[in-house]
RNA sequence: GGUCUGAUGGCCGAGUGGCUAGGCAAAGGUCUGCAAAACCUUGUACAGCGGUUCGAAUCCGCUUCAGACCUCCA
């Protein structure tokens, strides 16, 4: 098996992966709070960890990947009268929260499928683990590293830092907190500023609310986490993902509450996904500068030139390492949508090359790059870059200016088919509409094309040039080959 | 202010102590009745200043600039 090495943000460094328990995998990735409509920013951690379920899965591990809707808990911040984001929403618009929570996931689970993003093995809602997350508050409480405050639960930092230490994760430690926490109003319920709530009690207006031993209320805002990711992969797992913004303070609280509650680490692998900036800022909600996934595909927000199709802006995710920023603009979303139509097309003149006697290439060395490539911290830019290396030679195999033989060919269709296909998890969607539309109009192409080869026989180029300025005017783009024509839709 | 990243050719983006990813765009060429498509060729980039080294864009230091987190956030 293929040795894989994975940056740890615990360590910040890059890590062997060895799982705990080989061949299964247990993997959680901070899922979207269903509030709005996901943007691209969502995309990220979505395909990334996309591209990791599908990887680890294509070298043997059985893995169970938890993904989770966060539809209760989110606080405002803490003056807002505990009055959660969903229910802010929700007397807004006049719904119940649960509708609103739905009519989000719906959204989100939508553009998901059309990223070809696949689904996770579960997708827990922290509505639905209310109980799971009491009993996770009272092994805490039980281990004496949390407090209650009229009628609210909070997590004792300073305590926790004296024991273990709070901040590991994202290289604080607690002078430096103490010092940089804004002081809020309202929060004398807490012993100190930086003490983060696992249960709080409901203000009466509050709707979204549930019966605890303290108080009818709702969970803190990382207790879902860390109660549905030991409910479902136990009490030490192999990943955990989630967008760098997630690291603090919400992956510190984390690692707090479980470590706290278990009384050693839970999650083995912190991995985090960097940002996607427009102008080089973070897109966020926050900043009104977001675009949302449904604007990309159809083009409809004042920044956009045109439309994105869901497997561009999947393209266009997957060719930046999934540490570095990411920059939106225009010209390099055209960028590549042309490079995912090269990179299409190749696999396409792939499937019709001609076994030749002998190969004037090596075929291995293709899975060996991309091989390496992956395992080396999931490098898909490498990935891409020996595709399209790949895609030239196969160009020019289809030119007869190189050779392959029948097993280099099976080869080489298995290794683009398990990358492109299986791995990035990349989608021709451009043949499978054209093919559906190609069933349709083809006989009539036919018709006008072969009229347009006597044409061009009897050398009339005025009908010939006629017939062929017609069909790209609707959009069939006719393509003069050796021996006749080919053509496709646009 | 604290913590932490980053600065790569026209654009997006990998990577590496010496053998100069890839895509897009651009230019020239092959092919073609003309196009399109495809193919070939070309660009010698690594913020600035020092240092280490036989050799640095890659390591170290400083400077400048940008960004993230410290408040919900993918």
């Amino acid at each position: 098996m293929e040795k894989f090495v994975l940056y740890n943000t615990l360590t910040r460094r890059k890590e062997s992966f060895e799982p705990i328990a080989a061949p299964n995998v247990g993997m959680y990735v901070c899922g979207p709070t269903v509030y709005g409509d996901p943007h691209l920013g969502h995309a990220r951690p979505a395909v990334t960890f996309d591209m990791m379920f599908r990887y680890l899965r294509s070298l043997g591990y059985k893995v169970r990947y938890v993904r989770n809707i966060t539809d209760v808990g989110h606080l405002e911040h803490d003056a807002d009268q505990g009055e959660d984001k969903i229910a802010k929403k929700a007397r807004l618009e006049q719904l119940e929260p649960m509708e609103v929570a739905h009519h989000y996931t719906e959204r989100y689970h939508d553009a998901m499928r059309q990223l070809g993003v696949l689904t996770p093995s579960i997708e827990p809602h922290a509505s639905g683990h209310i109980i799971e997350q009491i009993a996770f508050v009272e092994r805490i409480l039980k281990a004496g590293y949390a407090y209650e405050s009229n009628g609210s639960i909070y997590f004792d930092v300073e305590k926790y830092d004296r024991d273990h230490r709070y901040g590991r994760l994202s290289g604080r430690n607690l002078e430096d907190i103490v010092t940089n926490t804004r002081e809020l109003d309202g929060q004398s319920d807490k012993h100190h500023s930086y003490d983060f709530a696992l249960w709080k009690k409901a203000s009466p207006e509050h709707i979204m609310r549930w019966p605890s031993p303290w108080s009818d209320g709702f969970p803190g805002w990382h207790m879902e986490c860390s109660a549905m990711s030991t409910k479902y992969l136990g009490e030490r797992f192999d990943i955990h993902g989630g967008g760098m913004d997630l690291m603090f303070p919400h992956h510190e609280c984390e690692i707090a509450q479980s470590t706290a509650a278990l009384g050693h680490d839970s999650a083995k692998y912190w991995v985090h996904n960097n940002m996607i900036t427009i102008n080089g800022q973070k897109m966020g909600k926050s900043l009104g500068n977001f675009i949302t996934l449904e604007q990309l595909f159809t083009g409809s927000h004042p920044l956009l030139a045109q439309a994105y199709s869901p497997m561009t802006i999947r393209f266009f995710v997957l060719q930046a390492h999934y540490r570095s920023t990411l920059d939106f603009s225009n010209e390099a979303l055209q960028a590549a949508e042309k490079g995912l139509d090269r990179l299409m097309k190749g696999v396409e003149t792939l499937s019709k090359l001609k076994p030749a006697a002998t190969s004037t290439v090596d075929v291995a060395e293709a899975e060996r790059r991309c091989a390496d490539a992956m395992a080396d911290d999931m490098n898909s830019p490498m990935v891409i870059s020996t595709l399209f290396d790949w895609v030239r030679i196969v160009n020019q195999a289809a030119e007869w200016q190189q050779s392959l033989t029948e097993a280099d060919l099976m080869a080489l269709r298995a290794t683009f088919s398990k990358y492109v296909f299986d791995i990035l998890g990349l989608r021709d969607e451009k043949s499978a509409t054209a093919e559906s539309g190609r069933d349709l109009v083809s006989p009539l192409v036919g018709m006008l094309l072969d009229m347009r080869m006597q044409a061009k026989a009897a050398k009339d180029w005025a009908t010939s040039d006629a017939i062929r300025d017609r069909l790209t005017e609707i959009g069939i783009r006719v393509k003069d080959r050796k021996d006749g024509y080919d053509w496709e839709i646009e």
